[in-house]
RNA sequence: GACCCCAUCGUCUAGUGGUUAGGACACCGCCCUCUCAAGGCGGGAACGGGGGUUCAAGUCCCCCUGGGGUCGCCA
């Protein structure tokens, strides 16, 4: 069975890069029908972890992913990973080391200075003296000094380090006894079963350390994929100067979760030439080892056109549902279809959505000057007053193809095109010069309140 | 600096030795049209450079260049 997991450090919020390589290892399980687990890297005490889990609950919650089992707090492990410390130690795979952070620094720099690598020199590796006073001894492993250490990773193939030139002893247990992350990194992927591993390429350079781990706690060595990074559209490092990196700002922003998902898999993954992906298919078809091997730049158009595709496909009632967000309940609403139809190819976010709502069915508070000059001069006015007093001489009309009717009829008998109207009305329904067809909107706000608003712009317009 | 990874249109990508180098977003043009969209049709646009290997190289090898990552008692 295949397990993997996401194990972010808490950082307060979801970011779209864990988004992605979580989707990814959540699918990859699902495909399998393995397990999707998750777990908290809060080994570092000063950041609120309980904050950062939730967050991420809502993240996934929001999108549609959903883990296996409970969170596992690395916080909450300390006991076990001093027993594993130990059990190095007594098998001589580790050792105290009584160097001073001072020290320390020191042989970095005179390194540094001779242009080497800075590494610990392993001066207490087979120390056996008495301890210097006064230093609380971290713990080091005992790293092979040389041969290769090469694994075939899913996403880059083989990849080979020299263990001269890479590895020293590295310490896997602080001074103040805490074990540091590329130790619990081992113990808790061994412990919880993790045998596919798929994460971000920044964690390339530490796979060997932690394969050296792996062998001295007699541990299986799992599958690594290491996926590329995502870049900002200059193609520089993503960063929050970028804008959005909290998975929740897209809902704020009028994305739908399966836009971001469907956006986020395609970004550096592929199935031929397929663009759009159902969580189905995702499951059904994502493959880590057709992961692209090189990073990403994050592309804002293709999000938004992803986006807009999603909304027309969209059901009435995944729609209303997402609108509630921006403080739009059209469960009321008699015409909400019509409405929901006339507005959906235009929106590209929910906030657009949203905001032509409001501007159809609330009666315009002002109007667009610019239209105002542009379309309504005396001739304009005249035409629309006539207008007004057929339509209320008219028996009530209720569909958009009963107003057409009339309005051509009307038309036709001035000798009058369309265009010469359209305008005016548009601008007395919504304020502005832009809006779905009229003849929809007429029929959406209803015939009393037409009558009502065109007679609103007759009356502003005389006012000016 | 050392080590590792990467390199096809502006962007996301297909390509696994023989292709007119395909698709998508964006862009441009035309059509449709009551505005704006949507939609339809069409267009421009790429294998970073240099060496090899081979009958044949975007595809394999080497070098260069350019990006990125890692070198913590952070994760």
């Amino acid at each position: 069975m295949i397990v993997t997991r996401f194990a972010p450090s808490p950082t307060g919020y979801l970011h779209i890069g864990g988004l992605r390589t979580a989707l990814y290892s959540y699918l990859w399980a699902k495909r399998n029908n393995g397990k999707f687990l998750l777990r908290i890297e809060d080994t570092d005490l000063a950041r609120n972890s309980k904050e950062a889990a939730e967050a991420i609950k809502e993240a996934f919650q929001w999108v549609g992913l959903d883990f296996e089992g409970e969170i596992v707090y690395q916080s909450e492990r300390f006991d076990l990973y001093k027993r594993y410390v130990q059990e190095l130690l007594d098998a001589g795979k580790a050792y105290r080391c009584y160097m001073s952070k001072e020290e320390l620094d020191a042989l970095r720099e005179e390194q540094t200075a001779r242009k080497e690598r800075p590494h610990y020199d392993g001066r207490y590796r087979d120390f056996t003296g008495t301890p210097p006073k006064g230093v609380e001894p971290v713990i080091r492993i005992k790293a092979p000094t040389s041969g290769v250490i090469s694994f075939v990773d899913g996403v880059k193939g083989e990849v080979s380090f020299n263990a001269s030139d890479m590895l020293d002893d590295f310490i896997i247990a602080r001074s103040d006894g805490t074990p540091t992350y590329n130790f619990v990194v081992v113990i808790d992927d061994a412990l919880m079963g993790v045998n596919e591993v798929i994460r971000g390429d920044d964690h390339l350079s530490n796979t060997p350390k932690q394969i050296i781990l792996y062998e001295a706690l007699g541990f299986d060595v799992p599958k690594f994929y290491h996926v590329p990074m995502i870049l900002n559209p200059e193609g520089k490092k993503l960063s929050k100067r970028d804008g959005a990196m909290d998975v929740m700002a897209y809902q704020k922003e009028g994305y739908l979760p399966e836009t971001l998902l469907n956006f986020l898999i395609r970004l550096g993954w592929s199935h031929g030439d397929q663009e759009i992906f159902s969580m189905e298919e995702m499951i059904a078809f994502f493959d880590p080892s057709h992961i692209n091997k090189s990073a990403s730049a994050y592309n804002q158009e293709k999000l938004l056109w992803l986006n807009s595709h999603y909304i027309k496909e969209a059901s009435y009632e995944r729609l209303i549902e997402a609108l509630r967000f921006f403080d739009v309940d059209l469960a009321p609403h008699p015409k909400k279809e019509l409405l929901i139809d006339a507005v959906r190819d235009r929106a590209k976010t929910l906030v657009e959505f949203a905001t032509m709502i409001r501007q159809i069915v609330d009666a315009p508070k002002t109007y667009d000057e610019k239209a105002i000059e542009k379309f309504l001069d005396t001739k304009a006015v005249e035409i629309l007053s006539e207008y007004k007093n057929t339509l209320k001489n008219a028996p009530t009309l209720e569909k958009a193809s009963e107003f057409e009717t009339l309005t051509k009829n009307f038309l036709e008998e001035r000798g009058l095109k369309l265009k010469d109207l359209a305008q005016a009305i548009r601008i007395a329904m919504v304020g502005n010069s832009v809006s779905p067809s009229i003849f929809e909107v007429l029929e959406i706000i209803g015939f009393v309140h037409v009558i009502e608003r065109i007679e609103a712009l007759i009356i502003y317009k005389k006012g000016v």
